[in-house]
DNA sequence: TATTGTTATACTCTATAACTATA
DNA sequence: TATAGTTATAGAGTATAACAATA
């Protein structure tokens, strides 16, 4: 949050300088810039959550539940591209705050059908206006046809493969 | 690396569906389109450093310390944006296997001097070019100007402030 | 034999606190 | 009083193995 070396007007030492100073070894990498970029966009995203109540990981599972619901947590867990086993801690701590239901599927008695309560969907809808001012904040530097040009060259990086990507 | 959901071209179930079945709610969101096009970019990443024998934490350190030797380890960790106290084993680690060397500074006796060693520019120089080989592979789908509009696009983003998004 | 949900476990990465030796 | 390096420790996030119930 606060940056533990400032630039000064008045007195730069070598090291002051030294936190702008990247190689162009790095910042020539796209995995560098997308981290950096990455980094200030969950950070904002993170802090406007916290007002809603929720992670952005959670947000993640409220948002593919809407869409997907009722469905296997499994499903829900592999939409999102996070293991089966992470999935229940986290399931289980929206479960446990109101925010969604498991309940038996009669089709096949070993899967939870997860889906959104009447305060799970309002808080995911919270979530998403919270997140989408956020979004705006973060592409400020860019204007409209900037915005829609860059969603569309990161949409085209990573179509038609799958989220498994660790 | 393989995913457990194939889509199949003569059976589809709902939940083999499922995978590429993401909400606007969440392809929406600039962080998450970020996410996706960074977890492939990484395990690409972390691919080819396999041969080199470092992991991309590793090159970038390498990269910080080639451009700013000798300088202290505490300076090397800031750019990065890594904690001080992580740094210690990365340094440590780096240093053990002969890739950079710690000396005292004479001018400051708290810190360490940080520099390559041969070894380890040859390392370094090693893993850029792997990893210059590696943004090609991952842009392949963007032709030369549209990479450098992204480029372009994420620099403005990350531009003008610091590092440190945790 | 494979799948869903679950627990236990371990491993990495990160964050905090505290200590030392310097400044 | 603050800084550089270090250690110890605790917390997230993730991954593997194993189990019960079910398909």
């Amino acid at each position: 949050m606060v940056s533990p070396v400032r630039r000064l007007s008045v007195v730069l030492t070598v090291e002051e300088v030294a936190v702008t100073d990247l190689p162009e070894t790095l910042t020539d990498r796209t995995a560098f810039l997308l981290q950096l970029a990455l980094g200030r966009a969950q950070a904002m995203g993170e802090e406007v959550l916290v007002e809603v109540g929720i992670s952005g990981r959670e947000y993640g599972l409220l948002a593919v539940i809407a869409h997907l619901a009722p469905c296997s947590q499994i499903t829900a867990a592999r939409t999102l591209g996070i293991d089966r086993t992470t999935t229940v801690a986290l399931v289980g701590g929206l479960e446990a705050r109101g925010l969604l239901r498991r309940t038996p599927d009669p089709a096949n008695r070993r899967a939870n059908l997860v889906s959104l309560t009447d305060e799970g969907e309002q808080v995911r809808a919270r979530a998403a206006e919270a997140l989408a001012a956020c979004d705006d904040r973060f592409l400020d530097p860019l204007d409209a046809p900037d915005r829609e040009r860059l969603r569309a060259l990161l949409g085209r990086l990573v179509a038609g493969g799958d989220p498994h990507t660790g």
